[in-house]
DNA sequence: TTTTGAGTTGTTCGA
DNA sequence: GTCGAACAACTCAAA
């Protein structure tokens, strides 16, 4: 009907309307892609007449990050999955790419909307996407609300006893669950019988989120590994619940095992709520199906991802800048072999190795992994955390602005509550400790799968006999390690003390 | 304002 | 093989 009018009458048209009649509430999913503990969802649905389920590829409003190779498969089946959970309802996602503002005013304008609503972004891009867009919105007489959806409580509210933002885990967790949160999820909704009836929506297809030819489908086995969408997030966690967490405190470090949650993506994508994972673990432990300590030590995990979300928040320089500044005069070194062989998993230390084959595989690396990679990157090679950042970025399912950055940051020692600088992984005695059997690296490093336990965390040091038993030719089948650790931790340590020492 | 205790994830060395 | 200490010095958070 008024597709075609310009937007100030269009506007004219629906105020007009809306004494007697109340158009259609538009609910803008972003990194909420959930029906289930939806607070703008909820709050739509209650306006009573109707909704529009929007999506908006934004891949051109400045300060918006465009999302890496990985997340946009995982964002593709996301949206499907979104989309067939509200078509259940009756209710279509409308798909549109371009600007935020200008494509919710044009969704606005279609559909005789009268009021916005989404769950909050908390990083500077998304933030000012969203300031913006409220403004406009609010300038033509819309009604746009913003909801907590997210985190378990607002960077703004938690503050330490000077007003300031907490910069240290153990307080701000402690503060966190002293404080505590919601607990009551927003009920599943009730949809109405119909909703954006006719309107234009592109094809997700269209989109270009998934691995096409010439590229190498990279994404081959995600599909064996991961099911994307709310009903995989909230299967993920039941399995969890059963399988995973007991131990859970102990065995969280072991590569070879599958006792971590891999909800990472699930989160990332809002698919499932903070709150939603912690009453489940909360209710697990309260049964006693769980014990306190690996339930506590899992709840810790989920505020690590609070307390990276709430830094960005407070410190929005975060994925670009040294928390610290005395590291902006860290000598890094320019060595692209050294990135590049690290990328592909061929630094010649088995656990790099596998982690960094893991990560273009799977889509993702174990935890502890990651550390032990990212380390390596660091301290062994000396390359800048936002080089390894980055890399993390493009090939996570997960990627998260918020905890990738400060997470390396963390690494690196650069950041809040940061490891100290004489705190150098051993890629050998990491990986003979977490993975004893091997069987991680022999499952990502195949060509060293013969090798015997003892050797295969340091195949330089197996006897001749032992290589070739096994099919090991150093330098051929398997590279020779790109630096020595002992060297390159010395190296690291005199950069370091004299970093210090030069404040 | 001052003081005090503490700080995710490690490694190495020497007893 | 096991264990404790050293590795530095600083900043944070709360009393």
């Amino acid at each position: 009907m008024a597709a075609l009018a310009k937007h100030g009458k269009t506007r004219q048209i629906h105020h007009g309307m809306s004494e007697t009649h109340k158009g259609p509430a538009i609910v803008w999913f972003r990194e909420d892609l959930r029906l289930d503990d939806n607070p703008a969802l909820a709050a739509a649905l209650k306006c009573g007449g109707g909704i529009v389920a929007l999506y908006i590829l934004d891949e051109q409003s400045e300060g918006l990050r465009p999302l890496g190779g990985a997340a946009r498969w995982w964002l593709h089946k996301s949206l499907e999955a979104l989309s067939d959970a509200l078509l259940e309802r009756g209710a279509r996602l409308i798909l549109r790419r371009g600007k935020s503002t200008e494509t919710l005013l044009d969704v606005v304008n279609r559909s005789g909307a009268t009021q916005v609503h989404w769950n909050r972004r908390y990083s500077p891009g998304g933030i000012a996407c969203d300031t913006a867009t409220k403004q406009v919105l609010t300038d033509c007489g819309i009604t746009a609300v913003s909801h907590p959806g997210n985190l378990l409580i607002e960077p703004w509210e938690m503050k330490t006893g000077s007003g300031g933002p907490y910069k240290v885990f153990t307080p701000f967790w402690k503060a966190v669950r002293e404080r505590g949160w919601r607990t009551e999820p927003f009920a599943a909704p009730q949809f109405p019988a119909c909703t954006a009836e006719g309107m234009e929506s592109d094809s997700l297809d269209g989109w270009g989120l998934l691995p096409t030819a010439p590229e190498p489908d990279w994404a081959r086995e995600f599909p064996d590994l991961w099911q994307p969408g709310e009903a995989g997030a909230r299967e993920r966690l039941k399995a969890f619940l059963s399988d995973g967490i007991g131990g859970y405190a102990r065995l969280r470090d072991r590569p070879d095992r599958e006792n971590t949650s891999r909800l990472s993506p699930h989160l990332r994508f809002g698919e499932i709520s903070p709150q939603m994972i912690a009453c489940a673990v909360s209710q697990a432990r309260d049964s006693g199906d769980v014990s306190e300590r690996d339930a506590d030590k899992f709840l810790a995990e989920v505020g690590w991802r609070e307390f990276s979300h709430h830094l960005l928040y407070h410190f929005p320089d975060l994925p670009k800048e040294n928390l610290q500044a005395k590291f902006d005069g860290f000598p890094w070194r320019n060595d692209d072999e050294g990135l590049k062989a690290w990328q592909q998993g061929m630094t010649g230390y088995p656990i790099v190795d596998a982690g960094m084959r893991e990560l273009w595989r799977h889509g993702t690396m174990h935890n502890r992994v990651r550390m032990i990679a990212a380390s390596f990157l660091i301290k062994d090679l000396m390359i800048h955390w936002r080089a390894g950042e980055a890399w993390f970025w493009e090939t996570l399912v997960d990627a998260d602005h918020a905890n990738n950055a400060a997470s390396w940051q963390w690494v690196a020692g650069s950041g809040a509550d940061a490891a100290p600088f004489f705190r150098i992984f051993n890629p050998v005695l990491q990986g003979e400790k977490h993975d004893p059997d091997g069987d991680y690296v022999r499952k990502f490093v195949p060509e060293l799968g013969r090798l015997p336990a003892k050797y295969i965390h340091r195949p330089w040091d197996a006897p001749d006999d032992i290589l070739s038993d096994a099919g090991v030719k150093p330098g051929q089948t398997y590279p020779e390690r790109i630096v020595d650790h002992a060297y390159a931790r010395n190296r690291a340590l005199a950069v370091f003390k004299a970093l210090n020492n030069g404040k």
